[in-house]
DNA sequence: TCCATAGCCATACACCGTATGGCTGACGCT
DNA sequence: AGCGTCAGCCATACGGTGTATGGCTATGGA
């Protein structure tokens, strides 16, 4: 019905998010604005208000959409340290493809707070085998959430040498894995004085 | 020479970027900009660039003296776990109090890149504490820091629930210095299967 | 005395998000 | 066939943004 005259087919919400998406990812966030993507789309900028509340609520469908057609590693069967290792360098690779929704992925992260996301999921399942009792799944994910995101956009933005970001991605992943083991392994173990045990 | 009008006293760099990190911390970066900032100063907004290059020279200098201003736990002699906990609430407590500060620095790291600042020098000591060789100073350094400002800001975005906050805090240190402790004290011990060493 | 200049400001431009309201044409119903 | 409803689109306008340009004025040094 009163099909754009200066195109065939109506606008779909997917191909709104797709090419919003794609501004994103050429220009940062100030490279998405309405009214480049209406251009972008052959449209007036006020018609992409028929298919989206406004700019936020249009991000946040970007960023969901992308979160849950993430590629994540399936259950092969093989020890924790690797499934998150592949874990992490899922989200490594993700983020190289999109660093600004990302960026705003973390600084937003209510977008994908549902606990029944598979990225959750997937988390979850990974540090139950790494031996996190269940009243400590919300918590600890939560914490290396915000320390991968924090990670991997310290890498988008250039912070970390360039040739060096694999052994740095290689360090944070040694370090959480060790913090993980030192965690769900306390129990009489000599590990460092002063601070002992997991609940505080 | 020629002072404002409205004013009696010229305008000092010193009077703006502690009014414009207040605006900041009142309003996030939205709430900052250079007319809001000139009508605070009682002032026409181009006068601001006569003492400042652009918006984002200003957000700099903000964010770099912040950074420099910042009250750090000495070197008490206490043991390394103790003195990265400080260091971590020294972060913590910083980050409460301007966000939108913590989180532009977040995304700019370039800002505080000079490691001849007292956080870089204040970290170097602590990890050469827990032991981790001089050569992966700079590597482990930069992904501590990625972990916490990551952590900081999902707190300070109202991800994580509030009242839990100090918990998950303390999940944090507690993986951060057991992932270190697990990265020094690597050879020979039973660690954990499938990975080990800390070298790739 | 004269002038360079520091400090300030008025105006203007291009951009932004979006409120408002109107046009057009396809559809269901009588 | 006549009618109303409504999805889809668009033109206009408003208030906000950062900042380029150029001009004013009072002060310090020569």
């Amino acid at each position: 019905m009163a099909v754009s005259a200066r195109r065939g087919a109506p606008l779909t919400l997917e191909e709104i998010s797709s090419t919003a998406l794609r501004l994103m990812d050429e220009g940062g966030v100030e490279g998405l604005s309405m009214r480049k993507l209406a251009a972008e789309l052959d449209v007036n900028p006020m018609s992409l208000y028929h298919h989206v509340d406004n700019k936020d609520a249009l991000i946040r469908l970007i960023c969901s959409t992308a979160a849950q057609r993430m590629e994540l590693p399936p259950d092969d069967g093989s020890p924790w340290q690797d499934q998150l290792r592949a874990l992490g360098l899922a989200y490594h690779r993700n983020a190289l493809e999109h660093p600004a929704m990302w960026h705003h992925l973390h600084n937003h992260p209510e977008i994908i707070a549902d606990r029944g996301l598979v990225i959750w999921q997937t988390l979850y399942r990974i540090l139950r085998l790494a031996g996190v009792p269940e009243p400590e799944l919300r918590r600890t994910s939560d914490v290396l959430h915000a320390f991968v995101t924090g990670f991997v956009i310290a890498e988008t933005t250039g912070h970390l040498p360039a040739e060096e970001v694999e052994r740095d991605f290689d360090t944070a992943i040694r370090l959480i894995i060790g913090g993980l083991s030192g965690m769900s392994e306390r129990s009489g173990s000599s590990e460092s004085p002063g601070q002992s045990g997991l609940s505080g």
